[in-house]
RNA sequence: GGCGACGUAGCCAAGUUGGUAAGGCAAGGGUCUGCAAAACCCCGAUCACGGGUUCGAGUCCCGUCGUCGCCUCCA
């Protein structure tokens, strides 16, 4: 078994091997943080994620970097509008956002760079750029002369000559072609600036992935990840540049993630269709989120709408009932079923992996779990004990782990409630065998208006928090 | 206009190198229950449309229609 991963470069699955054996240098494009981080850059975090974790599940040590762009036009903008300093209001984005990650159950990232925190590496890989030709500078700009790479175009499949006619790009009279790009701009009066070799000014966008990657990755990644409306220019750009400098080939594995979708439309700023992650999970737990992301395929477009979400709330609750406890006073399943739970362990451990090592087919991968969701109860309505079902629940456990699924049911145990929580159900009980149901179930009524969920079953009654 | 992706049951969605369609949600029937809830069992598609290649295609080729993304900041 071997993992393929889809590379947007070669437009192709092929075999997954890094450079360094048994290391993966992995990184993947943060938000520019002007304002509150949406779903859809939790769709990216999330798919991620989940590569990094199947990476590490796989037995590789896994770098993986992620940056914040946090300065830039819309920051500066936003910030003036604000009446704050850009920085001020990056810091407050970034650390929201970083709120938002771990609230979703997305592992952190081994490093967070931040373009303001590269400047002198941005300035060093500039300077290289036109210490080779590869860039000019014009005023105080500096621009990326895309016709000294005779490449430029190979990860979007665009040709220079194709993107020039019909092009709808502003032309700037001083750039020597309308493609070429800013890799350094000249600071305007009242901006952030930094001293350059090009008089005050700040990095272009591109160019701070190229410098963050080489300074903490190298000048060859093995993975490097964003949404699929990165391609073009932003990486293609990053390609440019980083391969101007280095002349090696960039990255291994180029990997985007479809874009989320509302209302059959891209969820962007510009279509004022945001819903931010934090008033996402107001109503409704990082569980959820992670099940619609990985109920599809990374690279598919996302349909993202209230009858998804409440489908995934319930599909989520069905995979809790995997975790519970045998019934009361269990003697014990047959042998032919506790072979076919014991098949159906083997069958999911296999299923997963092969879904998985498919270009990370979650989707696959989680129906194979369903099928052992629906082996576990069975077994449990059969009268396995809490012995027999373990096995089974802990592979289960392992894998929606390596999905990044938390199924944090609130455990019995650990309240002082649970005490009286017993005492009631007796006490119902008692009522029940007397036939006092309106009583019992005003019992049970209330219980549950406390989220607690009381199950009767013919050998006693169980309960759970909601 | 250029580049790319997609179109599978009511909804979401998987489908490796072509051999007769996972899973989830919803709906319906049943078992259990005093009732309920949960769980369990049963139940649904020939894969946008039209051609072609093949012994055989959702899965490859051509065309048509439709949807979406990128080409400008964007996860």
């Amino acid at each position: 078994m071997s993992l393929k991963i889809y590379n947007t470069l070669t437009r192709d699955k092929s075999e997954f091997t890094p450079i360094e054996e048994g290391k993966v240098r992995m990184y993947v494009c943060g938000p520019t943080v002007y304002d509150h981080a949406h779903v859809g850059h939790a769709m990216s975090a999330l798919v991620f994620d989940v590569v990094r974790r199947y990476l590490e599940y796989s037995g590789y040590s896994v770098k993986y970097v992620m940056n914040f762009t946090d300065i830039d036009d819309k920051i500066i903008d936003r910030a003036i509008r604000l009446g704050v300093e850009p920085i001020t209001l990056a810091e407050q984005y970034i650390e929201e956002f970083k709120d938002n990650l771990k609230n979703l159950n997305i592992l952190p990232a081994t490093e967070y760079p931040r373009a303001t925190e590269e400047i002198e590496a941005i300035i060093d890989m500039v300077s290289k750029l036109v210490a080779k030709g590869a860039a000019y500078e014009v005023d105080g700009d500096v621009y990326f002369r895309v016709e000294t790479d005779k490449d430029y175009g190979k990860l979007s499949g665009r040709k220079l000559e194709e993107m020039n006619a019909g092009s709808r790009i502003r032309v700037d009279a001083r750039k020597e072609n309308p493609m070429d790009f800013a890799v350094w701009k000249a600071a305007k009066p009242g901006e952030p600036a930094w001293d350059s070799p090009w008089g005050l000014g700040r990095p272009g966008w591109h160019i701070e992935c190229s410098a963050m990657n080489l300074s903490h990755l190298g000048e060859q990644i093995d993975i490097h990840g964003g949404g699929n409306d990165l391609i073009f220019p932003h990486h293609e750009n990053e390609i440019a540049q980083t391969e101007a400098v280095t002349g090696k080939p960039f990255a291994r594995y180029w990997m985007h993630n479809g874009m989320l979708q509302l209302k059959g439309e891209k969820m962007s700023k510009s279509l004022g269709n945001l819903i931010p992650i934090n008033e996402f999970l107001e109503d409704h737990s990082g569980d959820v989120m992670r099940l619609i992301v990985i109920s599809s395929h990374y690279r598919s477009p996302l349909t993202f709408n209230s009858d998804v979400i409440e489908a995934n709330e319930r599909a989520l609750e069905r995979l809790l009932t995997a975790k519970r406890p045998a019934m009361p006073s269990s003697e014990g399943a047959s042998q032919s079923v506790l072979d076919e739970l014991e098949a159906q362990i083997q069958t999911t451990r296999q299923g997963f992996n092969e879904a998985m090592d498919e270009d990370f087919n979650t989707a696959g991968a989680l129906g194979t779990i369903f099928d052992l969701v629906r082996m576990i109860n069975q077994a449990r309505s059969e009268g396995a004990t809490d012995e027999e079902l373990a096995p089974a629940q802990e592979t289960f456990n392992e894998l929606t782990g390596v999905l990044g699924l938390e199924l944090a049911e609130k455990e019995k145990g650990t309240t002082e409630a649970d005490a009286f929580i017993e005492l009631l159900l007796d006490l119902r009980q008692e009522l029940r065998a007397q036939k006092n149901y309106a009583l019992s179930d005003r019992i049970r009524d209330d219980l549950v208006n406390l989220g607690v969920v009381i199950e009767d079953t013919p050998q006693g009654s169980t309960w759970h928090w909601e």
